[in-house]
DNA sequence: GCCAACGTTGGC
DNA sequence: GCCAACGTTGGC
C-alpha cells in the first residue's frame, strides 16, 4: 500500500465534493509526470486530498485508489477544458484513476503546518515553486500526516 | 537540440 | 490581482 497526494482546487472539486459522490473519476491532468504517477498507483493505495488556490491551502482529508489505469475521457471532448487535440481514442495520451472518499480530516493540515512540519526533500508539496498536482508521500510521512490530521 | 516566448499553476 | 516557478511550444 502506497501513500500519495493530489491537487484539487476546491472551487472545481472539493473533499465536500468526493464525499457527496463517493467515488469520482480524477480526470483533467494533463501534466506527464503527474500522470506517470497516477499510471503507477495500485488498488488499495492511499491519497491524501489536497485544497489549492484556496485561503488556507492544505490536506484536508483521505481517498482510497478504487480503479487503476483509466482512460480519461475529457481528453476528447473538443468542448471540454482538458481537450488535448493531440489524443485519440486510438491512442489515449492520457490516464487516471478512480478514487474513493474515505474521510474529511478533523484537523487539516495547512500549507503553513506543514512547511513547518516537514522538509522540502521528505514532503513534496512544500517545495518551493511546486506545480506537481499528483505526487508520491513516503511511508512514513503518511503516517505521520495520517496521526497529525486525525488528532 | 537549443532556447526564447508563452501559458499555467498556485502561493501570497 | 500579482508574479515566481516552471512546463511546453515552436522557430531556427
Amino acid at each position: 500500500m502506497a501513500y500519495w497526494l493530489m491537487k484539487s482546487e476546491p472551487t472545481v472539486y472539493s473533499i465536500t465534493d468526493l464525499q457527496r459522490d463517493g467515488i469520482t473519476l480524477w480526470d483533467g491532468v494533463r501534466n506527464y509526470q503527474a500522470r506517470n504517477f497516477l499510471t503507477s498507483m495500485a488498488l488499495e493505495d492511499l491519497a491524501f486530498f489536497y485544497h489549492s488556490n484556496t485561503q488556507p491551502p492544505g490536506i484536508v482529508g483521505l481517498m482510497k485508489v478504487v480503479d487503476t489505469n483509466q482512460v480519461d475521457p475529457s481528453q476528447f471532448e473538443a468542448a471540454n477544458p482538458y481537450y488535448d487535440p493531440k489524443s485519440s481514442p486510438a491512442q489515449p495520451r492520457w490516464y487516471t484513476v478512480r478514487v474513493g472518499y474515505l474521510e474529511t480530516f478533523p484537523h487539516p493540515l495547512s500549507l503553513d503546518q506543514l512547511k513547518q512540519t516537514f522538509n522540502p526533500e521528505e514532503l513534496w508539496v512544500v517545495r518551493r515553486g511546486n506545480r506537481l498536482s499528483v505526487m508520491p508521500v513516503l511511508p512514513e510521512v503518511g503516517d505521520r500526516l495520517l496521526s497529525l490530521a486525525r488528532g
